[in-house]
DNA sequence: CTGAATGGATAGCGACACTCTCTACTATCC
DNA sequence: GGATAGTAGAGAGTGTCGCTATCCATTCAG
């Protein structure tokens, strides 16, 4: 197909798509003449996959560069794959954090963690824990931390169900891309469904009669 | 305090804090002179929830506008409020929707909610998660819905610890706070947390040893 | 043969979140 | 009391981001 069924089959702008091809988001078609250019469905399906990153997971070009360049490393683990989803994913967040909010993250590990992690900044996943931990201190909230563990519980389970999903995938191409897709839409429609939580819990507890106003 | 000092005192640059007066994020401070104002702790106090929202939250400028009014209208009811916060805070997402993810949503309603929910677009929170199963599919993710439950399931847990968490504070402000502060933050310690718990659950699955590499 | 589409490249645009600059003061320290 | 620093307020400017518009030479489709 040419660029501009690729076009109407994603629905993304020719001018969009050439841009993201341009960007390196998009491997560049078979050239069959000088200004002819074959796409096939792989096209498509990785333009629909760019697309959700920044719809849904509202990430970056740069970004999106990145964890497609994390995809298609062939001679890498899983294991390092999903690091460099998770790093590149999860932008860095405030520089400069509370040592008490480091503490807690600090104490949360021992509590929890297998591994012996004492620098919070090493990894972007646990700079963003602290990062935020710490912003919720500034705001007054230094009891956020208490929360942590209920986190925990609730995303242990929903960490099951997500490993199960995954691991029905064959190929190893699928096993990569499910795991991308499952993080960041499953971020998304863990915000929305934790909201719906919230409601549902709240009126259970002050059974407050089904919601009007 | 004059601005110099709440600058130095919030870690916020002086013209960055003219710029969010002028956006009417701050209120303005109490002049004594034609040029010269004083601002008290509840300024320090907004500003760094200001600068919360931006940085943990990943709230605009308008956005962040928008909870602020939440949380500053005064003759309304709780329920409101949240409400009001939840769809400030979140983005609608892409536009047109796969009627099958409309489905999902609506079959995940007839399964959990109490509410009579059929159109999915009367609210952000589940036109995001209809967008969400939407992107899912359009990427050959049709099977994401499955995890809805698990999801769910997990995601009580955290909200029954969230409620727990806003009703201690005694205040109406402290709660209203307590719940922006809680979802916002929480959201991204939720992240955050999810990947930790991905490690961990895959690691106990697969008894890989304990990580390296 | 003609008009629409294509590949490739460069320039421009609109939104956003500041940041700079300026004016006309005022506060403070020596 | 004079130098220096800080201040309110307002408009213009800056840098980044994610496209979008324009151009050209070529080529395909009817």
């Amino acid at each position: 197909m040419r660029v501009g069924e690729l076009s109407k089959r994603s629905g993304v702008a020719v001018p969009t798509i050439k841009y993201y091809l341009r960007e390196g988001l998009l491997p560049a078609g078979v050239l069959t003449s000088p200004n002819q250019a074959h796409y096939d469905d792989e096209h498509l399906r990785r333009l629909r996959l760019v697309r959700a990153l920044v719809d849904v997971g509202g990430l970056s070009i740069a970004s999106v560069r990145e964890v497609l360049v994390a995809i298609d490393t062939r001679d890498d683990s899983l294991h390092n794959k999903l690091g460099a989803v998770q790093e590149a994913i999860s932008q860095p967040g405030a520089a400069q954090l509370d040592p008490l909010a480091v503490a807690d993250v600090q104490a949360f590990f021992a509590r929890h963690g297998q591994t012996e992690c004492i620098d919070v900044t090493e990894s972007n996943v646990t700079h963003m824990l602290a990062a935020a931990l710490s912003s919720a201190r500034s705001v007054g909230h230094d009891q956020f931390r208490d929360l942590l563990d209920a986190y925990f519980e609730g995303l242990k389970i929903i960490a099951r169900a997500d490993l199960e999903y995954v691991v029905r995938h064959k190929s190893p191409d699928d096993v990569i891309e499910a795991m991308v897709v499952g993080t960041l839409i499953g971020d998304t429609v863990i915000k929305a469904l934790r909201r719906l939580a919230h409601a549902q819990v709240s009126s259970e507890v002050f059974s407050d009669g089904p919601a009007q106003n």
